[in-house]
RNA sequence: GGGCGCGUAGCUCAGUUGGUUAGAGCGCAGCCCUGAUAAGGCUGAGGUCCCAAGUUCGAAUCUUGGCGCGCCCA
């Protein structure tokens, strides 16, 4: 017995069940521990931050991540799923901000740092519980027990041993940058990071007159009365800091005169005419002027507050004498694109700017940089007076004014454009600001990563060339340091005395260095509070405290430079870090039968460094290790990284480009690249090369996901529903389903609950159907699966369908077969003494092998598919499949099903055929919607064959293709019956005869009579499904169609070239019924098109049917389908009976009748002719309804109902049988 | 402003080396079937394939230039 449908229970209900299953029985850990020593797949889980609530975008990349490493796992392969977090960074820090109701980092210090750190790594957790709770209602099988954390210690200190890598070969920089500066928070931001916090603004826009000095040599340029250069701006607030204005050397600017103000300005000479407009008065050009012309002219500076130190001329090289400030410089930048061609140069404020100033300082040594705005964003003592300790951007209108004030206010409007703004504080802009930073030179590896990234499967492929390509193609080096609290700390210690630097790269590393201290910093507070989290060892303010004798100057310290890093780094160090892997340290021990992956990193182990002068030997156990071994690398460590890198698998959505995708490139490259010459190495540097791509070969970029209003998703818009809400109404299947087969992932989709909700009955409830159909008959007949009859030697369709399918593991991952195999034949032998197997396929009906032969296109498809990453596709063909077997394989076996006859051959053969459908898709189907296909192995394998099989869908190995199964031409064939049926139906619809009502005939007229005896031979199905008495395949088919003869444009092109617009015409003037003669006769047609001669081959033309008007018919793809119309009153009366059938069922169902329940009917009419009906079909109607008897006269105890059959009215009721 | 991607039915999307009748699902309308029944099927309406130019015998498809949208970067 099936265990019977649990009609009441909805899917997410039954998913629920699921969940417990696979906690209870450990599932996932058994779908791992049956492909120990298997070939790994590698997957990496990009990790996301827990302290933002999940949104449907995160189910996407749950559910795709979950996707494929769920199929390799079926596919043979081992594959290990480490899940992680992310920590550290300004997103938790501005959260706890917002908790304590504090902004500025000055209000962080105030708060107290350390305390401050305590609740960042409290809030980190804030929302795991949510995350945690997604991921495992998706179905996202991922080992969550084991997850890598970015603050743990032995994370951190991973991170740093390779910091230390790229500081010992010289990588790791600190320089003295233009950078995106967060003033109130007192760091600078990542491109990255202020890539997110771009939005339109309104930006005051004004032109700002530079009077030039009059006592100068002018060059001939006869400036008669006062002359300005005009200089564009968006920031007035970076006007007090002044120190250049700069030209282009080849531009043409024009001296124009301006009648109104009667004063002369320079100006690009392109720019006059625009210029003018927006003024809505003429600039009059007096002269032009060539660029380099300008170069070295000074001009007044617009505000006061340098101008005594700085407006005097200083000596240079070779006794000449130059101003370090307000003269005009030529550089390349300058553009004619907007503005005036003459930029103001304020070096403090932009890259541009500041590289004026380098090139500058190249001329006149020492020369100062003019900034009057402080690190917190606010004036100087050096600002006027009225900007004084304010905060920049609101004193742009005072600077306005008092340039205005001033006379030197030229014009002014409002400009739109996009400006950065803190992504984590909205409301503060962003300013550009020089500081000395921490830089890895990713320059340095430019072409090695491209090279790496070019052996990458990208998908979309685009990604590669274009967005990822183009971005690497711009590479600069990594801004790594911040100056905040909570994030990993920068390992450098510097010597008070020396400035020298030194890398460190674990805190026992540290333990060990001479006269270290301030260890009881940490130890002092953990014994204040014996909670606190050991890891926060590694963390500021703990680790500041720590300092060393210098090795550079005796007596001196090493301190700790305060930074922390960017958390980007973080998290593309996740391949090695989250292993706590320190490099091959001690050796890492080469093992047999290891696979490409790993020889390459494991041939070279070198010793290195001091702190490692013994080793201990690779084979000693983690436990035996002495005191000294938190230095070294565990070995567990070592090993776990060799065996997963590089990844097989990774995906994300494409904001990650520059984001997760390049911090891992990146990192890898330098640390792992492949071609040594190529890059900048350090004979330190123990790191043998790994063959590229890594650290992952392929990956999925996801679109983006855009709520219900085409919108990016934001919880503040309520656009989206949370996803808790969708399982609880469609279940995760539903939304996995919706995500996989509605569009390839790399799409942006429209999030869209309507789809979600529709993929219910299009997919899953659809194969329920199937299911619970094969159910309901299965159990009434008392069906066995695989005991049909005759015992048929073993080799049926029963080793298929049975779990174990050892010869196509055994091709896939040799390791997994050979140690399942003695087990699984085990398997096998004890079934096949219990169970002999059905019949084999080769016995069975054309239909049943039909539908496996579907089944095994599809399988052979979505193997296909899959093996490529392409879900969509594989999706396809699955609901292709369902498709066929509810909508035709069942719908034409039902009366195999209904058989009276429990034994009969093809009743066991449909029951069977069925079976292994199901079976085979519910493993197929197992990694797209691993629930339903749990409930279905469930309660088809589990319930029936017990220990015999798999206890869960996922243990299966996937379904692989049965080529001998397959028969193509039996699938074309099927299909041009379906598409006959489909015809024939369209026919009745505009004849308005529905298919209750039987008629004589339907003649078929096929344009390729190559398929035509096998149709003749299966007429009978045709027959059946279009209710027809008699279907006759037309041998004058003149009489009901037009022949159309077409050209084959494709084959035709080439040949005839410009003569090919003609033939279509030229084909169309000639008889199509001669044409066809003309071709069967000869073989070809023979055209004369604008004199010339041409034959065309039967296969070059294409014949299409056209049903003559004046008969029932429909035509398409070559067929057309006519149908007599005539009803008889035999069949009129035939129609009737069919036509009680149906109500008498519907009663039946009204009394709540069980299948198989047998029935009284007593039908009382007045019309003579329905009578008649009911006698002549009486056999017919009580066989179809069950019934036991069936009188034409009143029932009087039995409940009647009112009802219409035909034409006819009539009282009908019906009865159970009484029976005890 | 630059790079990348996308514009196909009311909606969500397919559309394979360019081939002359541009498809699917949903939605809508009408109908059918029903012992899988809170399913299923059929039919219909609905398209200047964003616009323009070019290449070609032939363009949704290739090229160029616009326009619009998204993402990334400035």
């Amino acid at each position: 017995m099936f265990p019977p449908v649990d009609k009441d229970r909805s899917f997410p209900e039954r998913e629920l069940d699921v969940l417990r299953f696979w906690k209870e029985r450990d599932t996932y850990h058994k779908s791992l521990a049956k492909r120990e020593g298997a070939e790994p797949f590698v997957f990496y889980e990009g990790p996301p931050t827990a302290n933002g609530l999940p949104h449907p975008g995160h189910c996407l990349t749950r559910a795709i991540k979950d996707l494929f490493p769920r199929y390799k796992t079926m596919r043979g392969y081992r594959c290990e799923r480490k899940a992680g977090w992310d920590t550290h960074g300004l997103p938790v820090e501005t959260e706890v901000c917002k908790e304590l109701g504090i902004h500025a980092k000055e209000e962080i210090e105030a708060y107290g740092v350390e305390k401050f750190i305590h609740r960042c790594q409290a809030s980190v957790w804030r929302y795991m519980n949510e995350w945690e709770r997604l991921t495992e209602r998706i179905g996202f099988w991922v080992d969550l027990k084991n997850a890598y954390v970015t603050y743990h210690q032995s994370y951190v200190e991973s991170v740093w041993w390779s910091l230390k890598n790229l500081f010992d070969r010289g990588l790791l920089y600190q320089g003295h940058k233009i950078v995106w500066w967060w003033a109130q928070g007192g760091t600078a931001l990542s491109s990255g990071e202020v890539g997110q916090g771009y939005r339109e603004v309104a930006d005051p826009s004004v032109y700002v007159k530079f009077p030039i000095v009059g006592d100068q040599e002018l060059r001939g340029l006869q400036l008669d009365g006062p002359t300005s250069f005009l200089v564009w701006t968006t920031t007035p607030w970076t006007l007090p800091s002044n120190q250049f204005a700069a030209v282009s050397s080849d531009t043409l600017y024009a001296v124009v005169l301006d009648e109104t103000l009667h004063e002369r300005f320079v100006v690009a000479g392109k720019l006059v005419d625009g210029l003018s407009a927006k003024l809505k008065r003429e600039l009059k050009v007096m002269k032009l002027v060539q660029g380099s012309d300008l170069v070295g002219l000074r001009y007044v500076p617009p505000f006061e507050g340098f101008r005594e130190r700085l407006d005097r001329p200083v000596m240079i090289k070779g006794n000449d004498r130059l101003h370090p400030a307000w003269r005009v410089v030529a550089e390349d930048f300058v553009t004619t694109d907007s503005g005036t061609g003459i930029v103001h140069i304020a070096p403090a404020f932009g890259e541009d700017d500041f590289n004026v100033l380098m090139s500058q300082r190249e001329i006149i040594r020492d020369l100062p940089l003019i900034n009057c705005v402080a690190p917190d964003g606010k004036f100087t003592d050096e600002a006027p007076d009225y900007c004084r300790g304010r905060w920049v951007k609101d004193c742009d209108k005072d600077i306005i004014r008092d340039l205005k004030q001033r006379g030197l206010l030229f014009h002014q409007e409002r400009y739109l454009h996009d400006y950065p703004f803190c992504w984590r504080a909205e409301e503060d802009p962003l300013i550009q600001y020089p500081r000395e930073s921490w830089f890895i030179r990713t320059t340095a590896f430019k072409d090695a990563m491209l090279v790496n990234n070019s052996h990458i499967n990208w998908l979309p492929e685009h990604i590669k060339e274009g967005r990822f390509g183009k971005f690497l193609e711009s590479n600069v080096d990594w801004a790594l340091s911040r100056e905040r609290f909570w994030g990993t700390p920068l390992p450098i210690w510097v010597c008070e005395e020396t400035g020298q630097k030194e890398a460190v790269s674990s805190y026992a590393e540290l333990e060990a260095k001479p006269g270290f201290a301030g260890g009881q910093v940490w130890a002092a507070a953990k014994e204040k509070n014996p909670e606190l989290p050991d890891d926060l060892r590694v963390h500021k303010p703990y680790i500041d405290a720590v300092t060393y004798d210098s090795p550079f100057a005796k007596g001196a310290r090493m301190k700790r430079v305060p930074d922390v890093i960017d958390v980007w780094y973080d998290s593309g160090a996740m391949p090695f870090a989250q292993w706590g892997y320190r490099g091959d340290d001690p050796p890492f021990p080469r093992r047999e039968g290891q696979g490409e992956r790993l020889s390459n990193l494991a041939t070279t182990p070198t010793a290195k460094s001091s702190s490692t002068a013994t080793l201990p030997s690779p084979n000693l156990s983690p436990e035996g290790r002495g005191t000294d071994s938190a230095i070294r690398n565990p070995l567990s460590a070592i090993e776990k990284f060799h065996s997963q890198f590089p990844a097989d698998f990774i995906s994300e959505a494409i904001d990650q480009t520059r984001g997760w995708f390049y911090s891992q490139l990146a990192i890898s490259t330098m640390l792992f690249g492949e071609n040594p010459k190529s890059e900048i190495r350090n004979p330190k540097s123990d790191l043998p090369a790994a063959p590229y791509p890594h650290p992952f070969r392929t990956c999925i970029v996801l679109g983006l996901m855009l709520g219900e209003d085409g919108q990016k998703m934001s919880k503040s818009k309520r656009n989206y529903r949370e996803p808790g809400e969708i399982f609880d109404r469609y279940g995760a299947d539903a939304l996995r389903w919706y995500f996989f087969a509605n569009q390839p992932p790399w799409t942006s989709i429209r999030y869209s609950e309507q789809a979600i909700r529709d993929s219910v009955p299009e997919f899953l409830l659809r194969l329920w159907n199937v299911y619970s159909f094969f159910t309901i008959y299965a159990n009434i007949d008392g069906f066995v699966p695989g005991r049909s009859r005759q015992s048929a030697g073993g080799k049926g369709l029963g080793a298929r369908d049975s779990e174990a399918s050892p010869s196509a593991a055994a091709q896939r991952a040799p390791l997994a077969a050979a140690q399942r195999a003695p087990l699984a034949a085990a398997q096998r032998a004890a079934g096949a003494a219990q169970v002999p197997a059905p019949r084999p396929l080769s016995s069975r009906s054309e239909l049943d092998r039909w539908i496996t032969s579907e089944l095994n296109r599809t399988l052979a498809t979505v193997v296909e598919r899959m093996d490529q990453y392409d879900n969509y596709a594989a999706c396809g063909a699955i609901t292709q499949f369902v498709d066929a077997l509810s909508n035709w394989y069942v719908r034409r076996s039902r009366d195999r099903f209904w058989a009276a006859d429990k034994q009969s051959l093809d009743k066991l053969d449909a029951y069977e055929t069925l079976y292994e459908c199901l079976m085979t898709t519910a493993k197929m189907i197992a990694p797209f919607t691993p629930f339903l296909a749990e409930s279905l192995w469930q309660n088809l394998a589990v319930a029936i064959r017990g220990e015999n099989v798999e206890e869960s869908v996922h243990l299966c190995d996937y379904p692989t293709p049965d080529q001998q199964a397959i028969d193509v031409a039996l699938s074309e064939r099927m299909n041009l019956v379906r598409h006959i049926a489909s015809l024939g139906r369209q026919a009745r619809t505009s004849a308005a005869l529905k298919v209750r009502q039987p008629l004589a005939r339907v003649e078929v007229i096929l344009a390729d009579a190559t398929h035509q005896p096998w149709l003749e031979a299966h007429a009978e199905v045709i027959a059946d499904e279009l209710n027809v008495k008699q279907v006759e395949f037309s041998d004058e088919p003149e009489k009901y169609v037009d022949h159309e003869v077409l050209p084959n444009f494709k084959l035709l092109g080439p040949k005839l070239g410009k003569l090919m617009p003609k033939v279509k015409p030229a084909l169309a003037r000639m008889s199509g019924s001669e044409l066809l003669a003309n071709i069967r006769d000869n073989g070809k047609i023979d055209l004369a098109i604008d004199g010339q001669q041409i034959a065309l081959a039967a296969e070059e033309v294409e014949v299409r049917l056209q049903a003559k008007p004046g008969w029932t018919a429909a035509n398409d793809k070559g067929v057309v389908v006519v149908l007599a119309t005539e009803v008889t009153p035999q069949l009129l009366r035939e129609g009737w009976a069919r036509d009680l059938v149906r109500v008498i069922q519907d009663r039946r169902k009204e009394i709540g009748c069980e299948f198989t329940d047998r029935i009284d009917v007593s039908v009382v009419a007045e019309s003579a002719d329905l009578k008649t009906a009911i006698e002549e079909f009486r056999e017919y109607i009580m066989q179809e309804t069950l019934a036991e008897s069936l009188r034409l006269e009143p029932a009087p105890q039995v409940e009647s109902v009112e009802t219409q059959v035909g034409d006819a009215r009539a009282t009908l009721s019906i009865r159970r049988t009484l029976r005890t």
